[in-house]
DNA sequence: CTGAAAGCGCTAACAC
DNA sequence: GTGTTAGCGCTTTCAG
């Protein structure tokens, strides 16, 4: 019943277990024909390297761990899904852990990970709590941010400030006067401070007035809920696409036809926004490039590459959809 | 440099390598000043037992892996977080890999697990690879498969012929006398055989005609076509939920207004779907008690539970929103 | 090219 | 109560 193990193998084949383990790894020259001999035992035997085991003596695991605030969320379903194939690429394999956007799962979760002794970690909502990025540091395993910055340890993220700019530009450029910023619980606290702030800069520089920030309830519309929403603003820029979904539906509930009576764009770039019902207008992020730049720098810093925090930065990009389009009262161009 | 050790506590307190490993497991009765001496060095020297060592000796480990075809498809993405939290509540971390409906990667994907030595595994949209079933059963390692079925191995999935009763009812109950099931690439083809036989006998049984079935290429409608669709069918039954927001984007192409021209139900409840610019009338499932459940049944298995494999079968619940409505030139009810 | 020996960091009997 | 002693299954020098 119990499982046979590279003493097993050894035996069976008339060899040393070094032998063994030298065939299985591919490591230093065997001859032919013990090879051939090895191979066999560990066919019939059906043995399979034990990798706790192979970790232990290394000293070293080929595990990520992978955090996320709500992997509920498409965009970040997506990006875990990518980080995991090309982590897989490069023979590691993901432990994904959900902290619903709580510090204290986040500490709890790092702490595992901490105790699995993952090689390194890809933090993808990070709380901002300083205290967890210390232990990272602390504890000396590489960890980087991908779609949001930080900046404490490497990250991937987009120019988010031309980004929003972009988003607010489309606007402007459809006639759009007024804009209002629309946020939600489900935006990750630093990126919603950096998004905003870029949208006031953005709409300064585009000539339009800032209406008075939103805060919507996604829960609430979800349950069916219509929200007081800013009467004056023609224009609306959300925090991300989930937002900006219920932004939608939460103005049909006011009697505010998309895009007839007013204009909405996204973040993020999820794919369901392009079969939202409405085709979501949106500001997309580079997702695949996102991943892999983030998988190559952590694999980077476990390689030992030694050296102050490094910061990629990608440029977003506008999908221009149905959401958005002339306001009312005003003819097209 | 080098992390302390079981033995660097020890040291420092003055005991026995056991004696700190009986403290920090909390087993055996140990002195309280004894006590307290080697959690102040394990404080002091900022000891993290290594959960490796401590596998390797146990001969298990806490790890449950979990399958998943498409992370970037939000039903499956709020799954994974739900089975996560219930398995991070008994003790157990979720290793998480995305097979993107392929077979190659999913026996790969499980050979990584296998080698990982996971005490158990929980299969999302398995791809039906009896090959992949078998060598779990001759490693010995309990799975369960969940939100689909399995006659092989524990299941827990919903009451899918009577989920899709429901949606056929619902349609005909609404005047609707011919309808087409519509499925996607997206869609697990046992799943997929399953619901579409469902759709066969309940048109039966409410008296409806069945048109030939549509094949929809969601990447494509997401690329902007305008795929031809059965002019015959008033109403549409999809196989899930994206296929179904794919469905509405691509009978709109066709001048089709929903729910004006044409009626559509969907299948799964994805949070999204109540926002999706439409609110998609669709066949729930709970998701909550699904993950809880599949959870227990491995949980179970891993504990040693014997027998033959079991299945929970949970109630749909149909969700009515706007997708659905009486069909053209038909008054409403 | 192959084998012997020494651990990796921890738990689990079993003595004291 | 606490310490001693064996390993868990593997990789890795280092001899032969």
């Amino acid at each position: 019943m119990t499982r046979p193990t590279i003493l097993d193998v050894a035996e069976r084949s008339g060899v040393s277990k070094s032998t063994v383990s030298n065939v299985i790894r591919g490591a230093a020259a065997v001859s032919p024909d013990v090879r051939s001999r090895v191979l066999a035992a560990v066919d019939e035997l059906g043995y399979r390297p034990n990798g706790v085991a192979r970790q232990l003596v290394q000293r070293r695991t080929t595990t990520l761990g992978v955090l996320v605030g709500d992997l509920g969320n498409p965009f970040y379903g997506e990006l875990v899904k990518l980080l995991e194939q090309h982590a897989h690429a490069d023979g590691f394999t993901t432990m994904v852990c959900n902290t619903d956007g709580s510090s204290e799962l986040e500490t709890a979760r790092v702490e595992t990970f901490l105790e699995r002794r993952v090689a390194g970690m890809v933090l993808l909502q990070p709380s901002g709590d300083r205290g967890v990025l210390e232990l990272l540091r602390a504890e000396g395993v590489p960890a980087v941010v991908v779609s949001s910055t930080s900046a404490e340890v490497d990250s991937v993220g987009v120019d988010e400030a031309r980004g929003v700019s972009l988003a607010v530009g489309h606007l402007a450029g459809l006639g759009h006067r007024r804009l209002a910023y629309v946020t939600s619980a489900y935006v990750e606290a630093r990126t919603n401070l950096v998004r905003h702030e870029s949208f006031a800069a953005a709409c300064d520089a585009h000539g339009c007035d800032e209406a008075s920030p939103v805060e919507l309830d996604v829960d609430a519309v979800l349950a069916g809920a219509a929200p007081l929403l800013d009467e004056s603003a023609t224009g609306f820029v959300a925090a991300n696409d989930f937002t900006a979904i219920a932004l939608v539906e939460a103005l049909g509930r006011n009697r505010r036809i998309v895009p007839r009576d007013a204009s909405v764009v996204g973040f993020d770039g999820i794919a369901l926004t392009a079969l939202a019902g409405v085709g979501l207008t949106t500001v997309a992020q580079p997702r695949g490039e996102m991943a892999r730049a983030g998988v190559r720098m952590v694999l980077d810093r476990i390689a030992g590459a030694e050296g102050p925090p490094r910061h990629v930065v990608l440029e977003p990009e506008l999908v221009v959809r149905t959401t958005a389009a002339a306001p009312p009262g005003r003819s097209e161009r």
